[in-house]
DNA sequence: GTTGCGATAGTCT
DNA sequence: GACTATCGCAACG
């Protein structure tokens, strides 16, 4: 089933913390997500949505369960889904996926990774693979090719929090969501 | 297995 | 004009 609205109209940290273990689909290719972070509207200055509302971050600050894009370091692109309700700013970071469906068209992506449970295991990679671009930015992930649905069989798993990577602002929150142990996790 | 560094372009001050 | 929510490769153990 595909998540709904609802499901993303919530708290940030509810939503990413939620996510894990649930499906990211884009046409063929899908993996389960096993790493989140969480960017909030409560003194976090890590959050692009921080500065303000601008063209960038407008999307943040609108309904949820919309993708949010943008381009890191001038080489990856990133990918968030909006949380919280319209006119309440908050995203969750999808950091890492284990690869479901459609591995061969990943491993053509990215043909240097011999390991396939790593084909996605970091945010520029995961996009990378999973043939996510700026063209998606502000696309309703409630229905369509490019959605998150629930898993079919799951199996229990223990959900570990730490602090968030690769940031320099309020960077002592724990707001980073992930698959205790899980090998697809970014390093 | 680890650490260090350069590439790169969009965004905001 | 400075900054960045990263990655891959090279060098080393």
């Amino acid at each position: 089933m595909t998540l709904p609205r609802s499901f993303y109209e919530r708290r940030t940290v509810e939503v990413a913390r939620d996510l894990l273990g649930m499906v990211l689909v884009h046409g063929p290719c899908s993996g389960v997500i096993v790493e989140t972070e969480a960017y909030t509207n409560e003194g976090d200055l890590a959050a692009h949505s921080a500065a303000g509302l601008t063209p960038r971050t407008k999307v943040i600050f609108g309904p949820p369960g919309h993708a949010y894009v943008y381009l890191s370091y001038g080489v990856h692109e990133c990918f968030n889904i909006v949380a919280e309700p319209d006119g309440v700013a908050g995203c969750v970071l999808i950091r890492a996926l284990e690869p479901l469906t459609g591995i061969e068209l990943m491993r053509q992506r990215r043909p240097a990774e011999k390991r396939d449970y790593r084909l996605a295991s970091g945010p520029g990679n995961l996009t990378r693979v999973m043939g996510i671009t700026r063209e998606l930015y502000g696309r309703d992930m409630t229905r369509g090719d490019f959605v998150v649905e629930t898993p079919g069989a799951t199996e229990p798993f223990d959900v570990t929090v730490t602090t968030r990577i690769g940031i320099t602002k309020t960077v002592d929150l724990p707001l980073r969501f992930l698959i205790r142990g899980h090998r697809s996790v970014s390093r």
